[in-house]
RNA sequence: GGUCCCGUAGCUCAGUAGGAUAGAGCAUCAGAUUCCUAAUCUGAGGGUCGCAGGUUCGAAUCCUGCCGGGAUCACCA
């Protein structure tokens, strides 16, 4: 139960009672009124701003209207304290016992605590990676690879259902380079001198065994072969291979996608076609002359007749070719029939992830899907920045033409799955991202990543000390939950509740927002209420955990803080990273 | 030159779809602590939210114009 929307819903029931009783003005909008924790605790439990939001179409000066409200609210009986401070606002303080009783919510719910339904099961597929098949994943996918995986787990935690897609490039220019680099390695298995790999060619040393498997299986007859046919043969191989190899780097992450969707599907099954034939119904394709761009034209840049999106009509700045010189397709027009076919696949909302260096395409992508879905689907563009590598204070400099690129799986080899995935969450997506190795490794407060894990693997330290101090102590969740909260009586345990309560929120305005981030940076503020309330049984004994002469707050407080692990547990499964018991 | 993103404490960054006195970590300073519940703890100082207008009960947040930084700019993917 989310219990900021609970609260809502009565504070607009009793709104309602005020119209009925003719004390308030029938028909107003209620949906700007907001229900949430106030800023500083010192202003109770939730602070609403029903009053000012309402104030005008009411007829009513924002205080009187507040007072109003104040009193039906007072009356209602849910709140010990109902309060009208600043400029209209209403403060509302719960009983102590309401929060308390969160905590057996919790332990009744598990790790599916903070679920809400804001999605109502509609699908949203979310598009991530799709990097181009040509050789093993860098640092640079992984950021918008962990984002795409969190976001997805963070839909489905909102009531979406979520298809998580790759779309492969296999249909490019790069995809024949990929092709005659394999070749090379080919000749040089069955014995050629290649000697350097000529420039524009993959030097990679990875596409060595694939030369070595293509030698074994078909001896010398490709080089037999038209050129049009074993280049057939090496690429499909090629891709196979990279797929496959792609697929390992993200397993490497935790990552697993449902749908691998292929470029060349769309040429070969002719969805391009018929997509922009739909277009070209609908009078949106013509042929025309581009202006130059201003300001920066290129050298080569000539008048060139091109077959024509009208994207400008949906919001774009010019209207974008679909057809290259010779005639073939540009990527985009592509892109369009797969994003046609997303929505034929009844996904109503579709997100993309890319990295920067592509958000210059944002619009014509968005006016593509506009288009062609009339407007029924809506695409959100999230864009990944730049990751920066640093090793000691210093930048790793990385050069792809000297191959001295680090890989998905160098990093994930020495920090962790868990530890890139967090790190990588730890900012906002459109922020650049400085990722020190020492840092991330390090294992001390400073570190977001150990302070969250630590708390809950000293959670089970805890249960564990319980088991085996406390003779004949149940632990399980269903006793945990009888234990009688009333003794949870110190302001840092009320926090802590207070804290985990807030979950679901965070769950729905994340997912709302499409920002997996604030999961981690709530996260990290949970951690610091726990870690909290241990500090200040350090200094008073009284308050730790396990008192060894009094079972029942014992058990109290190991229901409290179990629940919080449960939470802490929610939340990390969202990144994607384990909730570990016990650090190493 | 166009477009998009960013500009918040000395540093790195949050800021919950417009809310009350703008927050956290690091660093700095001042205390506590050698204890063991497991990786010290508590507190303090520190801000013209890039600048200037506008919108309204109310702006770091929305709009406009500047300044500064980054990405990108017919046919690549």
């Amino acid at each position: 139960m989310n219990i900021f929307s609970h609260f809502q819903t009565i504070i607009t029931d009793q709104l309602g009672a005020l119209s009925a009783e003719g004390k308030l003005a029938e028909g107003l909008d209620f949906s700007k009124i907001t229900v949430e924790p106030p800023r500083d605790a010192a202003h109770g439990d939730l602070a609403t701003n029903a009053a000012m939001v309402l104030a005008k179409a009411a007829g009513m000066k924002p205080r009187d209207l507040a007072e109003l409200l104040a009193a039906k609210l007072e009356a209602a009986g849910h709140f010990t304290k109902v309060d009208v401070a600043g400029p209209g606002f209403i403060n509302l303080t719960l009983q102590p016992d309401f929060w308390r009783a969160q905590v057996a919510h919790i332990l009744n719910a598990r790790n599916t605590y903070g679920e809400v339904d804001a999605g109502r099961g509609e699908l949203v597929n979310v598009e991530y990676v799709s990097a181009n098949p040509t050789g093993p994943m860098h640092v640079g996918h992984t950021r918008g690879a962990v984002f795409g995986d969190a976001l997805a787990n963070l839909l489905e935690k909102a009531g979406y259902k979520v298809c998580r897609e790759y779309y492969i490039n296999d249909a490019g220019g790069q995809i024949e380079v990929l092709a005659r680099s394999v070749f090379l390695r080919y000749r040089e298995a069955l014995g050629e001198d290649i000697g350097d790999i000529p420039e524009g060619l993959y030097p990679g040393d990875y596409l060595v065994p694939i030369g070595k498997e293509l030698a074994a299986e078909y001896g010398d007859k490709l080089k037999a072969m038209p050129e049009a046919d074993w280049l057939e043969i090496v690429r499909k191989r090629a891709i196979e291979a990279m797929m496959e190899m792609i697929r390992g780097d993200l397993a490497a992450l935790g990552i697993e996608h449902e749908v691998f969707y292929s470029e060349r599907s769309l040429h070969e099954n002719g969805a391009v076609e018929e997509t922009l034939a739909y277009l070209e119904s609908k009078g949106l394709i013509y042929t025309g002359v581009l202006e130059p761009p201003k300001g920066k034209t290129p050298e080569d840049w000539e008048p060139r007749p091109q077959t024509l999106f009208k994207s400008t009509e949906f919001g774009d700045d010019v209207d974008r070719a679909l057809k290259k010189s010779d005639g073939s397709w540009t990527y985009f027009a592509p892109d369009i029939a797969y994003h046609y076919d997303k929505y034929k696949r009844g996904a109503a909302h579709l997100i993309d992830v890319w990295g920067a260096d592509h958000s210059g395409y944002i619009k014509r992508m968005s006016a593509a899907v506009a288009a062609v879905t009339d407007g029924k689907a809506d695409l959100d563009v999230k864009i990944c920045q730049l990751v920066k590598l640093y090793r000691n204070g210093e930048p790793v400099r990385m050069s792809k033409r000297a191959g001295s690129f680090v890989t998905l799986r160098d990093v994930v080899e020495e920090v962790g799955r868990d530890a890139v995935r967090f790190m990588m969450l730890y900012r906002k997506n459109d922020a650049p991202l400085d990722f020190d190795f020492a840092k991330v490794k390090e294992q001390s407060r400073e570190n977001p990543v150990f302070y969250v894990q630590y708390a809950h693997a000293r959670i089970h330290s805890v249960l564990r000390n319980a088991q085996a101090e406390v003779s004949g102590i149940d632990l399980s969740d269903s006793a945990l939950a009888k234990a009688d909260m009333a003794l949870l009586r110190d302001e840092a345990e009320l926090t802590l509740i207070k804290q985990m309560a807030q979950f679901p929120r965070m769950v729905q305005s994340a997912a709302e927002a499409h920002e997996p981030h604030r999961i981690a940076f709530y996260l990290y503020e949970l951690a610091s209420a726990f870690h909290g309330l241990w500090n200040k049984g350090k200094d008073d004994p009284s308050l730790r955990f396990i008192l060894a002469d009094d079972k029942s707050v014992t058990l109290a407080r190991l229901a409290l803080i179990r629940a919080a692990a449960y939470v802490v547990e929610a939340g990390l499964g969202i990144l994607g990273v384990e909730a570990i018991e016990e650090m190493r």
